[in-house]
DNA sequence: TTGTAAGCGTTATCAG
DNA sequence: CTGATAACGCTTACAA
């Protein structure tokens, strides 16, 4: 019954031409009879043919297929929105394209394998999603091929990487606003980890916001954008016994942390303690009460990355820095 | 800069063998002088030769990759906990093996597309993630190609199918035991879509369990595994007025959905109505109260999934069904 | 155990 | 605008 695929030189033969002009016209070269190219066409899908990859690839010198490389760290890959919702952005975006996405988890240890087998032209581009920093050995790889960084590197060495992220100071400086606005006093944050640049980044527009607010920063502890982490860090807070009437939390995980440690310490959300997260995760709008968050466009960060890596591979030039915008999104927490 | 890669030839040239030999180290063979083949590996190494994809898999016809097929089905496909772990564990399970993961989300419109390029030959075995039924499309690929399921298809048709899951029948009438070992008598169900063996399933589970616990099975409402369409659902069920002192939810989503409808009521949990859930979603763990739920074995379902295909594509026989265990994860819910 | 040589299905370079 | 014909880098009988 496994019928073998149809090749290229079926079609010629069927449609009575030679091989190159079938293979202009599954190409759309402009330099061929339309009335040859229609007949093409025709035995084309008689016979039902498709190109073969591989064969075209090692032909073309083009492999039409783009890495995602995201970090195994642990298992947590996917349980964070912000990996899940991005690679789900890059996929959209590149399956009406004629490239194929290769997904890579890597895991620390093989690394160098990885490395390897992007140098070694099995794809045509690179897209890393990493909350990494520090990591120059894409330096190396950016030099053979396009890369685009989903999320700003850290920016040591003398290489300007291809990025999309939003605004981070700025979000957060929104997100804080909406409680100032709201007539808070004492604004405590949980930040996120202090070593990548999102964490160091909203902790500073939490600060900016306060102080152009005229207003004194409440304490601040840092999580690691678990829930677990967020109930820890505001028990932490509790404890210090500073008055508190806000909280600015990095990410709705620790958001939402945060809620069960105020609701354990008899604390209600907004009347006492108004709540912002960060993500617009798809759970914030159904946890209770809902939370009011700085969205974060992922989806289309994702889809963005694929578009900018396209434009590279495909030689038209791209910005270096795609900035999206971030927005509040008003629930009830605040 | 962008430095060639090299090739098996030059590789051969360097080590002072021919391009076949290299090939049989490469490839492992076992008919190689173990000196020569050292001779060869350290040529490789020193050359940093990478085998190329293309030219291997058009000589071999074998394209060494793996198409993950997921239905796009709205921008949810991600958002459900149930999607984003079988994936990371087919990533996971592949990626130390020469086999590539080729992610294809399809979208309606062109699925017709994605067939062809499924049985083109451009990938070496299939991996379907649907809650679809009754389509019979990919019969005709399974004719071509292995193709393992994640979840059980619809069986109409004449065609066994590979794939993994769990007793979904089973794993609902544990969580439904944990409710009636704690003494509670009226037990209501929110249970999932019921086109689609999940939902049909655990509704199942959950009446044989009180049928055999000698209870009245409690009111039933059907949601679509949203936590909003878990909140009216509890709506709809707490308008009956029937008296309702637990509540098994097909799904992790569904369960926290009920979990704002019963605060609303001014109910507690687990003190006026025990919840148990289904899946044991990453977040399951940090809601509050945290839930007590069936687990699903996700990441493993992923894992079994990608291994059961390789073994079917490297001609190893492999079970039809792969039936994974669920167990309970007692929380504070119930 | 190793080498030779014939493909694998396309693209690309030239003539025509 | 179209058709030969040589690559592309590797696997795989078949010989040696």
């Amino acid at each position: 019954m496994k019928q073998k695929a149809p090749t290229l030189e079926m079609v010629a033969a069927h449609a009575g031409v030679s091989r190159a002009t079938v293979s202009r016209v599954v190409n759309g070269a402009p330099t061929v009879n339309p009335e040859v190219a229609e007949t093409v066409r025709r035995s084309i899908d008689a016979l039902n043919y498709v190109p073969n990859r591989a064969a075209r690839s090692l032909a073309s010198h083009r492999s039409q297929s783009i890495a995602l490389v995201v970090p195994e760290t642990a298992n947590k890959v996917f349980a964070d929105p912000f990996f899940a919702s991005v690679i789900q952005g890059v996929a959209m975006e590149l399956s009406p394209t004629d490239y194929t996405l290769n997904m890579i988890i890597e895991s620390e240890s093989q690394a160098p394998k990885t490395r390897r087998y992007l140098m070694g032209g099995n794809v045509d581009g690179v897209l890393v999603i990493s909350h990494h920093f520090g990591d120059r050995s894409w330096e190396a790889i950016s030099d053979t091929l396009p890369v685009v960084f989903g999320g700003r590197p850290l920016d040591r060495g003398d290489v300007e990487h291809y990025y999309v992220d939003i605004d981070n100071v700025a979000a957060a400086r929104m997100g804080v606003q909406r409680l100032v606005d709201l007539g808070r006093k004492h604004v405590a944050t949980i930040a996120g980890p202090q070593d990548m640049p999102p964490g160091v980044d909203r902790l500073q527009g939490w600060r900016e916001c306060l102080v152009a607010a005229g207003l004194e920063p409440g304490p601040a502890e840092a999580g690691d954008f678990t829930s677990e982490s967020g109930l820890e860090a505001m028990e932490r807070i509790l404890a210090t016994d500073q008055p508190i009437d806000a909280l600015f939390a990095a990410n709705d995980q620790m958001a939402i942390g945060a809620y069960t440690a105020l609701r354990r310490a008899g604390l209600r959300v907004p009347e006492d303690v108004a709540v912002v997260g960060f993500d617009d995760s798809y759970f914030s709008a159904s946890v209770d009460p809902p939370l009011t968050t700085v969205r974060q466009p992922l989806v289309g960060m994702g889809a963005t990355m694929a578009r900018t890596l396209v434009q590279l591979i495909e030689g038209r030039d791209a910005s270096r820095a795609t900035i999206l915008d971030a927005g509040l999104v008003v629930r009830t927490s605040a």
